[in-house]
DNA sequence: CTTACTGCAAAGGATTTGCAGACTA
DNA sequence: TAGTCTGCAAATCCTTTGCAGTAAG
């Protein structure tokens, strides 16, 4: 699933101990996660202390700037999260009832052209969220 | 562009003074706007006081359970937006450069059938945006 | 008259920022 | 060594909540 072998850290970024390690958990991590998420593995995975949660925001945001990240707020927004650019992206499909996060086969708009209004407009990327109700929330769920 | 003609306050929510006056700025308004866009165009209009935010807020979600409003959080999300379902749902392309919102001649999923990873998911609803750069910025800007 | 709605102020959570010390190149 | 990055704590911003008073049906 990962796909994340031949995945190393930015050159053009500058290296440091938190960085490093908010990347390899990012470039583990197949779905997205918020800052807070990663917080809480560094602290899980590299002892309680040593970390800033505002370091992995900063880092986050650095990361982002430079591409390599992509920030978005799923379904009403709370929070944002965060994943790794592998170079193919990806939309979700998100279960109104449990929030896991199904992964589309394939970018509905691979082929699709769209356009807008008045066609003056250059698109360079798009965000796309399905929303409804996965398999096991179906089944037991007769209050859809 | 307004189709707010025959556009009047929901019967199964309780009027008040305050919600009638978010009503009717949501049904004047043909983009999505902020809580606090709301919350300044009342003190404006109707003098400075007897509004609070919270009061804004506790409206949009009747509205939004209801079913009259539905809430996005475009762009990154710093916060949430708000717009009247006008029966018809919108998308909305987004500059990158002056933050324009430019509306989709119409939702490019009318007629696709998307499939997810397993085909196991229901799909109730999507949400969609496009970003780029609109005209005016895609000319002066070369540094896109 | 009863219930629901409001304003106010305070709390909440996510994210950002200032600053002095620590680390990288 | 110079400049950037970090941790800490405080600050911000958006949003929610508790409570006592007020308005709607």
């Amino acid at each position: 699933m990962k796909n994340c072998e031949e995945l190393t850290f930015p050159k053009e970024i500058k290296r440091t101990k938190q960085r490093e390690e908010i990347f390899r958990i990012l470039s583990e991590e197949t779905e997205p996660v918020s800052a807070v998420d990663i917080y809480n593995r560094l602290i899980q995975t590299c002892g309680n202390s040593n970390f800033a949660i505002s370091t992995v925001y900063r880092a986050l945001g650095i990361f982002e700037e430079k591409g390599y990240v992509s920030k978005s707020t799923l379904m009403g927004g709370d929070m944002a999260y965060y994943e790794w650019n592998f170079g193919t992206h990806k939309h979700y499909a998100i279960c109104l009832k449990c929030h896991k996060l199904i992964a589309l086969k394939k970018c509905p708009f691979e082929h699709t052209k769209i356009e807008t209004e008045n066609d003056d407009f250059v698109i360079t990327g798009h965000k796309l969220e399905l929303y409804g109700y996965c398999k096991e929330c179906r089944v037991e769920g007769e209050d859809i």
